[in-house]
DNA sequence: AATGAATGAGCGTTCATTCAT
DNA sequence: GATGAATGAACGCTCATTCAT
């Protein structure tokens, strides 16, 4: 791993669990192995750093979800729409810093960078939705989906399901998150269907 | 407005906004027109003040979620549901801050008070479960739900509608969000019927 | 002395001595018996601190010339003449962190407040000149001074014999400053003359 | 240009301008558009830089003394000492930089090499006084000037106004400066006159 | 209840310099 | 001759907090 990989690596884990504000050089540093003032020969500062962070995202983003479009493509509407959402739920479950740092973003960007987050951060959210749209648009032409339903919203309350399982408050001690996921799903697909 | 609430009202905006680690003790008496030592006068740390504000907004929801069951006592319970999630809608465009500032407790407390911070959000989030499991419940009884849902699916799903709905990240230009928050309501309403 | 003033103290020995980016805040608060920080209880940054340390310079220099202009008053041009210069030495003598804070502040301000720095320096320029102008047309009114003179020629040149001697750069081991300083208001006394 | 000289031109102008405190290898090296490290292959340190740059000065310096001498041979008195003060003016003119570089030389070199700079900046004061020796004598020889001055003390006078002629604070926007070297020589002249 | 003065620790950043390539 | 990566020290400044008044 490059030295500019390692302070990204470290810099998502602190930007996530300690946010921008509370994020601070020395402990990238400290964790990355390397002084401060290295970090400067890398990145021009701690901004800088916060855009490469979402930049990288951006990236994984993409091919996340080129990838889930490929995969899904065969298979009928209804599976490719649970599948997607276990797939968000493994994904975040394994990125957890990703993923905070994803919703954190999106919340409240540093104020400082906040027009240019929200600009970069507009591409991701497009992905999911240009693949969500792809998949409900798929549907109402084989007739999966009744014909009446408006994708754009389809779209975006399907995008909210995938924002709160990837959140994870709405999973508790008491209840099975899979069987949580299945019900959501199958309560949302009954919901639009005839 | 007593110069406590002076405090915690700008303490809160800046919480919600800039994140724990990007309030500043200074800036909060600024804009409140006090002095930095004033604040130490009425409370006794940052994280004091932060824990205060976090008393608040239980005890604001506190009262809200009962206020709620009693005003909707008498309907029906899919009425008392889609109410909800205006009501839900209502409030989290009135105090952005507030729900920003709860979102943030949530996602990733103060690392210095997680504990306390976790231990206290359990409040409302169990007031707003209570009643959903008071709703849902009622609904069951009276044969309005189908009987063979498990309540505590039901209120955790809707718990994450409505996380959905007070982020607002669902919402954007192209769509109206009452058309939007009707559609997700019927939905799941219907997703859940015989 | 108030800590505001131990600051300014030594403030103005760094800025002349090592100029205005040589100087820095941790030199000064040690030399001032305090810490970093306290010295922005006092001032809000670098900047602050170098204007009003031009701001004192400004008012010791209006009272300097103030005084100056009473005290020779009763004099003939000549003599007021010839005393100015050998006050000057004086102070620039007693107050070389000063000299030396004004000459640098003329020749090259520190580039983020130059425009500033340059506002704030014409006023002490101006008390100096309209000193001058004052004695001068009082010469030449009073016939010690040929008519044909310009006084406003004659202000500027008296100035830069003024600047000479406070810079000091005339003055070598091998010559005696008084008589120096002597020589050469005779030359240019003679040399205005008739 | 040579590497080395590009970078001898933007730390004259860096020196100059910021001080020696305010320059900074990174600028210089921006500005010359080679990197931090490229410097270190010319120059073993930001203190020998400073001394190059003041080597440069006095070669510059030297020569320039060198050729005024033989330009001004052939011309009297009068005429050679009025010429010089006008070419100095010129010359400060065309030469911002150098000029201010001197002058801060001058007044406060670099603590840390305080010594070294005094040593060498005593050079081109030397020529500078050398040839005004060698106008003044020749004067003094020719009858043009009265036997009764001292030469040394002429020659520091004289060094005074051109001093005063290079620093450029005497101008102002109401004075033309060629006329005011005018009278400024006129008046010495006159004044060590018969 | 409120303040001004003070502080040690830490902030993000830049400094001049080194070294292997 | 020139570079990129790295560094320890220092930079100006802000932090949350204390204390006497």
């Amino acid at each position: 791993m490059t030295t500019r990989e390692n302070i990204l690596k470290h810099s998502l884990h602190d930007f996530a669990f300690e946010g921008y504000g509370g994020a601070s050089m020395a402990k990238i540093a400290e964790k990355s192995g390397i002084t401060k003032s290295t970090i400067y020969s890398h990145f021009s500062s701690k901004e800088d750093i916060y855009l490469a962070v979402l930049d990288q995202f951006i990236h994984y983003s993409a091919q996340l979800w080129k990838d889930e479009k490929k995969r899904l493509e065969t298979l009928h509407t209804e599976s490719a729409l649970r599948e997607t959402l276990f797939n968000v739920y493994k994904n975040a479950q394994q990125n957890r810093a990703l993923t905070i740092f994803w919703h954190k973003s999106m919340i409240s960007p540093p104020a400082k960078i906040q027009a240019e987050v929200m600009d970069k951060i507009s591409l991701p959210v497009q992905n999911m939705k240009d693949f969500l749209t792809h998949v409900f648009t798929k549907g109402i032409k084989s007739g999966e989906i009744p014909s009446e339903h408006n994708v754009p919203y389809l779209v975006n309350i399907f995008f909210g399901l995938v924002q709160c399982i990837t959140l994870g408050h709405i999973f508790d001690e008491n209840t099975d998150p899979e069987k949580m996921i299945e019900d959501m799903f199958n309560y949302f697909w009954k919901g639009i269907g005839k």
